[in-house]
DNA sequence: CCCATTTTATGATTAAAATCATAAAATGCA
DNA sequence: TGCATTTTATGATTTTAATCATAAAATGGG
């Protein structure tokens, strides 16, 4: 995340998005640099028979897309608003300046793509040899340290979708309820009225 | 990549491993920047059976394992020497010290963890929503252009084994077999006595 | 507040890849 | 060079999650 004074100092727009609204499309070449003030945004892909699969969420302060900035690449997935959201924007240039004389900013910009590196890691090797309530418990325990998940008196609400579940694991959604629902009978997560607690 | 000069002025030391030697194991806080100096590693995951999952393969001059140094976590997968290796080896400290001094590498690993990530989010959605065929067709794709593949009369020579190529992608080896062999069918690539060219 | 859409749910059936079994060919190291 | 191991190969069978069908409950936009 960099700070708004920052971003000001180098000409950034504040621009707003409807939900399902399209921030850029899968095979486009980068030309701005994506940091959220307020809102959900997903990054993901669709196959041929139209099935998605979710590459990741981002919430306020978060940025997206920034590897196909630097390789000069298209980008591998789409960027798509989950709820009204406001974002900041950049152009590549000015980021690139940015950083070449804020330092500083490259070395968050390291950790934020190692944590988005890290996170990949782990759910390739899930989604490659383990199966769906592994998967699913993974996604979740994850997204307790991660995403914005909430805390009360239940424990952590897992405020995502089954839908969304099965499109961040690559499972369906009938597998994802049938998982969730055994992984509430084994006791490892909590169903109160249709909401899943960890 | 950081040059051989720059990191013997932080310190680094060279290390031999041989084939099937242990860089570091899943579950160990990192404690150093690994940069192979010659030879082949790889990082992969071990599920409760046994099964592996290849994080990525790494050649000359690439590095790997940052993500976690970055964070302070522990390594998500093994590292491991695929054939004989000799590896540059640098303490976090330094490599810290080095990376404040020296802005421009910063860049450098921007760049190195932009083009793991870009790989990682292909093969995901890949893995997630594609069938055998697909999938084996784009490793090897993505291969020519990251992997080291050697171009000769017959197109470029796809050095992994089926297996290998079966544990990058989440499929078994039998199925590896079989796809490859419906990719040369339909003239997506050719199998010259076993190996493939594509 | 109504109604279309989304989300959760459940049972039956199917399809696709994993698994199991077996073996020939190739590789490599002792 | 010989032999154990790895790699490629192929057919049969099984398993698991996808698919299909259907519906109730919840949500939310007009």
């Amino acid at each position: 995340m960099i700070t708004v004074e920052l971003l000001e100092k180098y000409g950034v727009v504040k621009k707003s998005f409807d939900k399902n609204d399209i921030i850029f499309e899968e095979g486009n070449l980068p030309l701005h640099y994506y940091q959220i003030i307020s809102g959900e945004i997903k990054m993901s892909n669709y196959n041929d028979d139209g099935r998605e699969f979710i590459q990741g969420i981002f919430y306020n302060g978060q940025s997206f897309g920034e590897p196909p900035l630097f390789l000069n690449q298209k980008y591998p997935a789409n960027a798509i608003a989950v709820e009204k959201a406001a974002i900041f924007i950049l152009p590549k240039e000015n980021f690139m300046k940015l950083l070449e004389e804020n330092p500083k900013v490259s070395i968050k910009v390291i950790e934020n793509l190692a944590q988005r590196l890290y996170y990949k890691s782990v759910m390739a090797a899930e989604i490659s040899t383990h199966e769906p309530e592994h998967r699913v418990l993974k996604l979740i325990d994850h997204g307790i340290a991660y995403f914005n998940f909430q805390q009360d008196k239940n424990g952590y609400l897992i405020n995502f979708t089954r839908q969304q579940i099965g499109d961040l694991t690559g499972l369906r959604v009938e597998t994802v309820i049938r998982a969730i629902k055994a992984l509430e009978k084994k006791g490892k997560l909590k169903i109160i009225n249709r909401k899943v607690y960890r």
